[in-house]
RNA sequence: GCCCGGAUGGCGGAAUCGGCAGACGCAGCGGACUUAAAAUCCGCAGACCUUUACCGGUCGUGGGGGUUCAAGUCCCCCUCUGGGCACCA
């Protein structure tokens, strides 16, 4: 109901008393009353049960992290999302709108250590807070569905797929590096690496320490990640490039180097050996230790070309030969100490390759010749193999550091037009990487072409044992464990006895100990505490200790979006025909942000699943869209910049519906927003407008009588204008998304309700007419502006629930225009527009377009070359 | 270095398939209402030239070239800018 006073005013309006009483667009109150009445239906945006006749639709924004508010990019995330909810409802479909919090995270013990708060009180709270401004916006969550996943209802099931994943060989354990900050004695995330220092000790340079952690097999999916890429058109194809760069496959070829035993070395190699500059010719009876260096390489073509081999600073190897060479130990330290700092300076592509020759040589296979084997500072331990062969000529890496170094250059392809007769090849063309090009200096390989020489010589590798074609990925097995308290305790025991030993499922959770003390000293606090980490085993019954790592909140994310269709399931993560039903998700909405990490995460977790017979979809989510970030004064809004709009605020001087509508209005949601508050000031100025408007003639439209077919050309206009504006936004809604102009389409047909009132006043447009404009304006207001189409739904006489009305349909009929404006050009050039029936053909437009006085005259005296005449569109008319 | 975007009035943006560039909104200017202001309503509004005015003309979508009757849109080259990855062999 409209208050009182507006009551008033549409009461004097409707009998013609023509004093003026203001009535005003109150968003406070209007809102206040809706959410109070939304509040009292909590089944109100229910999804049916899987078991429904509807078609199902399940709309999913990426959970929020509860840092205690929201931001305004929260709030156009989901604006994004609740439009698109209201919307299919209004189209009938059975619609899945659920929300939750990612609610385990680092936040939560920082400020438990600033506030003397538990994390699980401070994480509870700020999710009550956050809860409350999401319903003050008006956001259509299904609550029921809610998840917490710091919760053990919820975090009991991330234990129960590790434990299934242990099972099946996909959780594993393993040493691996970690970032180590002594003044904080714990690990750091990556994010907490700010320059290579702690990002709470500024001056502290963060180690690399040497950790046992927990792993699991993503390497194993990593070629289907890869191949279902190719079919997901429903996503970005930005984030399915990053997704492939991020697992980056290489084909290429590994090949074993042997290390020379270089006993029996003849006089003249002695000189040379020291240097480790120059290969050592191929000769009879080199004798070989046994002991292989593999190297991975993407071009083997160029393998006649290598003349050194170059290992990681921490490859095993090194290790062992700098164990007997004190010298060699030494500068290996030197090299990774400069690395470091290196580093820490940042710009990876800029910094200057450093090595040292080991004293070994190993032995080409394809030619004899023996090569130097190097330490180079530039070899990835955990890519390929940690070691390569270097090949100057072709490969720019190589090339700068053989030039430093005094290393050999040999060429062995050149571009195919130099042809052989350039045998030394051109020096300026160096570093030359084309693979367009011939073999030259390659022994029986010589005039192949690149591509055929990798095939043939990964062949010739694997015929005498020495290698084989293979293939390599970027991407790493995931390390989930965490040396944090406020995560998901990894359910693993260590047994003197036993080793490590899976803790039963059926003593699952393994709870996170709630009275914990956060300091700032000594790692997980869970370690500190002798009744978590003192148990059982369940082996032999002997004393065990917990593991006391936490999981990586990652994990958390990786398959929420099934909980929510079965969130109460005490049995089971979800039952497996409830997501066959719900699954895929049909529209994912959130920030690009989450393009790789967390959308690999969960397709590998959706796989995953998949293989243990939970779900039968392969892929978690049919259409991502990914909304542009929230921008003002030129940067990302961020507490650092000093940018940041409250939306609380903004929601107080202008109400929530001007607020989220303001975030679907000043931009198209794939690009960024420059968040203006004269825009939203706007924003609120129209709906006020549109208020006004109804309660001024909203009377009329409670009637509801059929239109008469015999419509006055105002009813006309007015229609056409209507029907339009419902087909524009029918079809946005079905592809583009571009929302700002759906609202601009809106506020253009308001204006044409408002300029069209001298009419309507007059009686020109009948009630069956202004009330069909009236509740078709209401419905299309309902997506983007919830509380003002409800409060016009009810005072337009309307008694069934807005959410699920039926959304308007065009009639094509009415929205087409009867007369047509044509612009008529000269050579390109516009200089008239004749006005034509809508359906008029080329005859009747190049007819028009000549009597025109004005054209008449400027072709008056010309010769007409052509005309080009496009029917509804334009006419050109090409003179000499 | 590599891979993606983006560049249109004073500002945010529109132009979905190559067919009237600047929809819609903001800010601005002029007017109405008002004692006044706010609010509201009406109108103007890319730049330049011409003109008392009307009318008219030229230029114009980061820059340069091209294709076409016609280019913000397609092709080639370049600049700036945002983002992602980055010694991945």
């Amino acid at each position: 109901m409209a208050t009182k006073e507006q009551a008033e005013a549409a009461a004097k309006a409707a009998t013609g008393d023509s004093t003026p009483i203001e009535v005003r667009y109150m968003p406070g109150e209007i809102e206040a009353k809706w959410q109070a009445r939304w509040e009292a239906q909590p089944d109100l945006y229910a999804a049916e049960p899987a078991s429904s006749e509807k078609k199902k639709y399940y709309v999913l924004e990426m959970l929020p992290y509860p840092s205690g508010a929201l931001h305004m990019g929260h709030v156009r995330n989901y604006s994004i999302g609740d439009a698109l909810a209201r919307y299919m409802w209004m189209q009938g479909y059975n619609v899945l709108h659920p929300m939750g919090w990612d609610a385990f995270g680092l936040p939560a013990e920082n400020a438990a250590l600033k506030n003397n708060t538990p994390p699980r009180q401070w994480t509870l709270s700020n999710i009550a807070a956050m809860k409350e401004q999401m319903n003050r916006v008006g956001f259509s969550y299904d609550w029921r569905n809610e998840i917490t996943t710091c919760l053990p209802d919820y975090y009991r099931w991330n234990q129960w797929f590790f434990l299934r994943m242990y099972e099946r060989g996909l959780a594993y354990r393993k040493k691996s590096k970690v970032n180590w900050c002594p003044q904080c004695a714990t690990v750091l995330a990556n994010e907490q690496v700010v320059n290579g220092c702690c990002w709470r000790h500024e001056e502290q340079i963060v180690e690399q320490r040497d950790l046992e952690q927990w792993f699991l097999r993503i390497t194993n999916y990593a070629q289907e990640l890869l191949d279902e890429l190719s079919k997901m058109d429903g996503w970005p194809e930005k984030v399915r490039t990053m997704q492939r760069n991020w697992i980056g496959r290489s084909e290429g070829a590994e090949i074993a180097f042997e290390l020379e035993d270089g006993s029996d070395a003849t006089e003249e190699e002695e000189k040379e050996r020291k240097k480790g500059t120059a290969m050592l010719p191929a000769r009879a009876g080199v004798k070989g230790t046994g002991q292989k260096i593999k190297v991975f390489t993407t071009r083997v073509d160029t393998i006649y070309g290598a003349t050194s081999l170059q290992l990681a600073p921490e490859h095993a190897l090194v290790k062992e030969m700098a164990a007997s060479d004190a010298g060699l130990s030494d500068a290996v330290a030197g090299l990774l100490e400069q690395q470091r700092k290196a580093r820490e300076a940042g710009d990876v592509g800029a910094i200057e390759k450093h090595g040292v020759f080991t004293g070994y040589y190993a032995i080409n296979p394809y030619s004899g010749e023996r090569l130097p084997v190097w330490v180079g500072d530039y070899i990835l331990l955990d890519y390929g193999t940690g070691a390569i062969m270097s090949v100057p000529a072709h490969d720019d890496r190589d090339y700068e550091f053989a030039k430093k170094y005094g290393l050999e250059i040999r060429v062995v392809i050149l571009p195919r037009s130099h042809g052989e007769a350039a045998a030394n090849g051109d020096r300026d063309l160096l570093p030359y990487t084309s693979e367009d090009s011939l073999l030259i200096n390659s022994g029986e390989f010589n005039s192949m072409g690149c591509e055929e020489a990798q095939t043939k010589m990964a062949a010739y590798a694997e015929a005498h044992g020495f290698g084989k074609a293979t293939v390599t990925f970027r991407l790493k097995d995931w390390g989930i464990s965490r040396q944090r308290y406020w995560g998901t305790p990894i359910p693993m025991l260590y047994c003197a006895k036993d080793g490590i030993v899976p803790v039963p499922e059926s003593e699952l959770p393994v709870l996170l100990p709630e009275n914990v003390e956060i300091t700032q000293q000594g790692g997980s606090p869970l370690a500190r505490m002798p009744e978590f980490v003192n148990a059982t085993c369940p082996k032999c019954g002997g004393k065990a200790l917990r593991e006391t790592d936490t999981m990586d909140t990652f994990v958390d994310s990786s398959w929420y979006f099934y909980r929510y269709t079965d969130a109460h399931n005490d049995k089971a993560p979800f039952a497996t025909d409830t997501v066959a039903y719900w699954f895929p998700i049909d529209q994912y909405i959130g920030g690009v942000e989450h393009a790789i990490l967390h959308l690999i995460y969960s397709r590998f977790w959706t796989k995953v699943m998949r293989d243990m017979g939970l779900v039968k979809n392969d892929e978690p989510v049919e259409r991502l869209f990914t909304q542009g970030m929230v921008i003002r004064n030129g940067a990302k809004m961020s507490k650092s910049k000093g940018n940041v709009v409250s939306p609380d605020e903004m929601i107080v001087r202008f109400g929530a519906d001007a607020t989220r509508m303001y975030s679907l209005f000043a931009a198209p949601p794939d690009r960024d927003l420059d968040w203006q508050e004269d825009g939203v000031a706007g924003v609120s100025r129209f709906l006020s407008r549109v208020y006004r408007f109804a309660m001024k003639h909203g009377e009329r439209a409670r009637d509801g009588a059929a239109r008469d077919t015999n419509l006055s050309p105002e009813s006309q206009a007015l229609l056409r204008k209507l029907h339009q504006t419902i087909r524009k936004i029918t079809e946005d809604f079905a592809g583009r998304w571009h929302f700002n102009t759906c609202i601009a389409a809106i506020m253009e047909l308001v204006n044409a309700l408002t300029a069209a009132e001298g009419a309507i006043g007059a009686g020109k447009v009948p009630d069956a007419v202004l009330g069909e404009a009236l509740r078709s304006l209401t419905l299309m207001l309902a997506p983007f502006a919830p509380y003002l189409a409800f409060e016009l739904w009810e005072y337009i006489g309307e008694t069934s629930d807005l959410l699920r009305a039926p959304w308007p349909k065009f009639d094509e009929a009415l929205a087409r225009e009867e007369q047509i404006e044509i612009p008529v050009q000269i050579n390109g050039k516009l200089r008239a527009v004749v006005t034509v029936g809508a359906d008029a053909g080329e005859d009747t437009v190049r007819d028009a377009a000549l009597k025109d006085e004005k054209i008449a005259s400027l072709i008056a005296g010309k010769e007409i070359v052509r005309m080009i005449v496009v029917p509804r569109k334009l006419i050109n008319i090409v003179v000499k």
